[in-house]
DNA sequence: AGAATGACCTGCTGGC
DNA sequence: TGCCAGCAGGTCATTC
């Protein structure tokens, strides 16, 4: 379920009222993709300063340690500032002094995983290869283009590894790519400058754009207050196969990439010769 | 070394 | 109605 805007959309709505709240009990349901790394105890009377966001991983700054949320394919947290019951798939629990903070994840490719630090593992082992932040200045077009160069790879697949740009998953790699008018399988190394820049363009405009639209309620994401978003509307070809192009009226067709589906415009993307302008 | 594949899990949908 | 194959927003380890 979520990619970038999700995850963001998530953090703002439960940043403030869990920041300064003091951490009263902590509890595992079933196995999550990692272990959590260390003793539920030691998680407990730890104050909350904040909830950070590093590519599709939530970072909660505690006063020894960080404690890493990912919710994987199937994931969403609820923070519920009176109590309510758990529900099926609650996986973790984080009660707290302002709220109760919960993960539910059916599929549990989520994780919640402690780390004594940012810089030491195993947060440095998830975080430490992760790409540019797209949101953020650090973004840099001369960077973004020469990591391209460096990938013979089809450009979806490495806009969703995550090594050059994070971020960016099956949903917003089919818009942006549409909204750049490159064709998904296209070699990375193989753009040109005027491809590449309105790539950065589209990437930046997908995931702002789609985090004002509160992201995409495919299935069942909500934020942390249960708020469902509103981008899936907006899709101009993501889920869109069979339909109209709603630039040039073109089928939109659907491919699979590395066993995901990828979704695009033939007429608008072409695979190869001169992009219209 | 980079690129492609398999694996992890459960739930839902569509076709027979 | 029931069953089964196929698909789902991520990412790591393994293989080529």
């Amino acid at each position: 379920m979520p990619e970038l805007p999700e995850v963001e959309v998530t953090r703002r709505s439960f940043s403030q009222p869990i920041t300064g709240a003091r951490i009263v009990s902590a509890q595992l349901g079933k196995p999550l993709r990692w272990p959590l790394g260390c003793t539920t105890d030691i998680l407990v009377g730890q104050l909350i300063h904040g909830v950070r966001r590093r590519g599709k991983y939530l970072v909660l700054q505690l006063d020894r340690g960080v404690l890493l949320i990912h919710l994987g394919m199937s994931g969403s947290l609820r923070f519920e500032s009176t109590p309510q019951a758990a529900r099926v798939h609650d996986h973790f629990e984080l009660k707290t002094t302002t709220g109760t903070l919960r993960l539910n994840d059916p599929r549990r490719f989520g994780a919640v995983v402690y780390s004594m630090s940012e810089a030491a593992d195993p947060a440095q082992k998830l975080l430490g290869a992760l790409g540019m932040e797209p949101l953020e200045g650090e973004f840099h077009l001369a960077e973004f283009r020469s990591g391209l160069k460096r990938s013979s790879a089809a450009i979806k697949q490495v806009l969703l590894a995550g090594r050059l740009v994070v971020g960016v998953g099956n949903i917003y790699a089919s818009e942006a790519l549409f909204a750049a008018r490159i064709h998904p399988a296209a070699p990375a190394d193989g753009l040109g400058v005027q491809q590449v820049k309105r790539l950065h363009l589209a990437i930046i405009d997908v995931l702002d754009r789609a985090i004002r639209s509160g992201g995409s309620t495919l299935r069942n994401f909500s934020s942390a207050a249960g708020v469902h978003g509103r981008y899936q509307n907006l899709a101009q070809v993501y889920g869109r196969a069979g339909e109209p192009c709603t630039v040039c009226e073109a089928t939109i067709q659907m491919i699979r990439q590395g066993q995901r589906s990828t979704f695009f415009c033939p007429k608008c993307q072409p695979l190869r010769g001169v992009l219209p302008r």
